[in-house]
DNA sequence: ACCGATTGAATTTTT
DNA sequence: TTCAATCGGT
């Protein structure tokens, strides 16, 4: 197509005229790849291809959001607006939605997210007199969620774990068949069950996937690296018929196989369409060159790689910085001080600015200092406004009222606000549930008939009231009630404390959320309200027009970019955030998330650090990231004498830790000691009486040792 | 049944 | 440090 040869390089217009069969854009970092597919899809509509027979995935609402847009600059927005633009997940949920009865769920499923999965996890390994010391909730769920990830069932999933050496998972085994006879029970679907239904759908009903096939006859799916196997498989369902599948990704940014997603499907997409063209994308539009080579230098650690060469356009530009600073209070108000003077002198924007790093508590020393400095900020993730308890507690009403079998949310709030059923009141439900096997909404109607609990009598009458008319109400109307009926106002009112003002304001927004919801998408039904707060997340509300500085973690920072960006806290430890159980593989993806976080920068680029850090409470010396060394801007390991290999084999239990004040044992010393010979200290922590080095021998071994006691001679 | 005080654990998280 | 979950007294 003519029109667009003057937009694209001779790459990426390849990709875009390459209309059928299935294609593979191996899309390095700034490379343009949404430009690709944007334009890729308006040369379809061009072509005249119908629009509703167009799929593109994304991994966010807000990436699907602005392609729909984008999209509409170039075809008449009336067509964009049919081509079916979505998360897998939502793809997921709305196919459920309209194929529950083949699909085998209740029309009313409610979306459970992580934390109602982990409550129920609880529950079940309460059920199962299991310790929960021993069997963490969270790791069984993590297990569990995986292991939908990889569509096994709860049978075969156990058949996978009795081979397992480790009990946990065999634990694990037996807790997701429970969790999933629970789940099913109650009408709950997880985000692990969206994707695993969905193929069972198409696997056991071929009319229905038929009818998808003819439907989807063009896909596209974006971030493809980052696709876990349930997603793989669902693909290939859909794509097996026409083929014209067009995947766009880069391993180098795959950053959540932690959470599932399986690098191979981008590795091996040739093998499984041997028709494949491949068509790659190595110009880096975004970055100057003193960014991407730094970017890349690093990368070239990474062994597991398709290798790539990226180009710069754009000159050199800035050098990179980094500062190490005395601890992070003096971090933060470097950073806070750097961008003051960018606003002030080099006529940069607030929002030219962003802060990324690694873990969400990091956030808040950054907070502070902006806070004092006057600096507009936004953070980005960390408290979520659907995950404050006031909002869960109002949004648990809501799911009640919309599918009452649903024990999870029944649980947060039968006595939420305060109504006298305490413990010894709930197990009697739970009993009577139990016996009869029924939900604990319908036990309490049980219970209220033998007039046992007249304390829920209110509660009873407004949750059945409501979901009697559920349908012919506006979600709106719904809140408004329950808001209303439950009380939960008044309660808040009575606690005098600082925060029960804020709280109540945010009662108050989830009410204009609703009513947002309604005039936006024009379905008024709590049902549907309930899917689109399940399924969208915080990135997606994120305004990139307002003047704000935004705080954000690394992996919420992927598919943005900055002019000016700063990478914090690089040090060992926190970035790459490591325990010592860390496989090599793992360290490899702390990489490539600091490969995604250099190459969302522009122009400038700056890296920083603390050499002493607070974590959890605790004063802890800190060394310099790897990663700064590879990036060939500092070489302060080798001061220490450590390597990456050492710090790799440092066993656990002999974390960084303390302070100290005057003692002649310091960071780097050679020290002897009279039974294990020569070593090096590595870290001093404590003080007075209470120093304690961590020595690397070198007879190879670590060593945690109290100065008072161990007879260490410096040298 | 409820409140407050103490104890203990603590990554990252597109959906 | 900060959050949440549990414990023990009213």
């Amino acid at each position: 197509m003519n029109t667009f040869e003057g937009c694209l390089n001779h790459e990426q217009l390849e990709a875009v005229n390459c209309l059928n069969g299935p294609l593979l854009i191996l899309a390095g970092a700034g490379s343009g790849k949404t430009r690709v597919i944007v334009y890729r899809i308006a040369n379809l509509i061009a072509n005249k291809i119908n629009p509703w027979n167009i799929l593109a995935m994304t991994f966010t609402n807000k990436a699907a959001c602005q392609m729909r847009e984008r999209i509409s600059n170039l075809v008449d927005p009336r067509l964009a607006g049919d081509v079916w633009i979505s998360t897998y997940h939502s793809f997921g949920a709305r196919i459920l939605r309209a194929e529950h009865v083949a699909a085998g769920l209740k029309r009313d499923f409610n979306i459970f997210d992580d934390s109602d999965s982990k409550k129920l996890v609880e529950i079940c390994l309460k059920e199962m007199n299991l310790d929960s010391d021993r069997y963490k909730p969270s790791v069984m769920c993590d297990m569990i969620s995986i292991a939908k990830d990889k569509l096994l069932d709860p049978e075969s999933y156990s058949l996978h774990a009795a081979a397992s050496p480790e009990s946990s998972r065999r634990v694990a085994a037996e807790v997701y068949e429970l969790y999933q006879e629970k789940l099913k029970s109650m009408g709950g679907v997880d985000f692990g069950d969206i994707l695993r239904y969905t193929v069972d759908l198409f696997k056991n009903n071929p009319d229905v996937l038929e009818k998808y096939r003819e439907r989807f006859r063009y896909i596209l799916i974006d971030e493809y690296q980052d696709t876990n196997y349930a997603q793989y498989v669902l693909t290939k369902l859909l794509a097996a018929k026409y083929k014209n599948i067009c995947v766009v990704g880069d391993d180098d940014q795959s950053i959540y196989s932690w959470r599932g997603a399986d690098i191979r499907n981008i590795l091996e997409f040739e093998r499984d369409y041997p028709e494949t063209r491949v068509v790659y994308l190595e110009q880096n539009y975004r970055s100057t060159k003193n960014i991407l080579d730094t970017a890349q230098k690093l990368i070239h650690y990474n062994h597991h790689r398709k290798p790539k060469d990226l180009k710069a356009v754009k000159p050199a530009g800035d050098k990179i910085e980094y500062v190490e600073f005395q601890n992070e209070f003096a971090e933060a108000s470097g950073v806070a001080d750097r961008i003051i003077s960018g606003v002030r002198h080099y006529n940069r924007k607030y929002s030219d600015f962003a802060i990324f790093y690694r873990t969400n508590a990091q956030s808040r020393i950054f907070e502070e200092n902006f806070v004092r400095a006057g600096i507009p900020y936004v953070v980005v993730g960390g408290c979520k406004f659907y995950d404050r308890a006031e909002v869960r507690d109002i949004l648990a009403y809501l799911r009640l009222i919309n599918n009452p079998s649903d024990d999870v949310s029944f649980r947060r709030i039968i006595n939420m606000p305060p109504r006298g059923i305490g413990k010894s009141t709930a197990a009697i439900i739970i009993n009577k549930a139990h016996e009869m096997r029924i939900p604990l909404f319908e036990a309490l109607k049980v219970l209220s008939t033998e007039g046992t609990v007249k304390k829920a009598e209110n509660f009873l009458k407004s949750i059945s009231g409501l979901h009697a008319e559920k349908d012919n109400m506006d979600a709106s109307e719904i809140v408004k009630i329950i808001i209303e009926e439950s009380g939960y106002m008044e309660y808040l009112e009575g606690h005098k404390d600082i925060e029960s003002q804020s709280r109540m304001d945010n009662v108050k927004e989830l009410v204009s959320a609703v009513v947002d919801f309604e005039q936006h998408i024009g379905n008024k039904t709590l049902a549907a309200f309930l899917e689109n707060i399940s399924l969208v997340s915080d990135i997606d509300s994120f305004d990139e027009k307002k003047d704000y500085v935004t705080l954000i973690t690394l992996h919420l920072a992927k598919g943005l970019e900055f002019p000016c960006v700063f990478i914090t806290g690089m040090e060992e430890g926190l970035f790459p955030l490591t325990d010592s159980s860390m496989s090599l593989e793992e360290r490899e993806e702390e990489r490539r998330l600091c490969y995604v976080g250099i190459t969302r920068a522009k122009e400038e680029l700056f890296l920083s650090g603390a050499s002493c850090r607070r974590i959890y409470g605790q004063m802890r010396y800190c060394i310099p990231s790897v990663f700064l060394k590879e990036m060939e801007i500092c070489k302060l390991l080798s001061d220490v004498g450590m390597t990456d290999r050492d710090i790799v084999s440092m066993p656990r239990g002999l974390e960084f830790s303390g302070i100290n004040s005057s003692s002649p044992y310091t960071r780097g010393k050679m020290i002897k000691h009279p039974d294990f010979g020569l070593g090096k200290i590595i870290d001093v922590s404590g003080t007075g009486d209470d120093v304690k080095v961590i020595v690397k021998f070198d007879s190879g071994f670590w060593k945690k040792l109290m100065v008072k006691y161990a007879k260490l001679e410096v040298i």
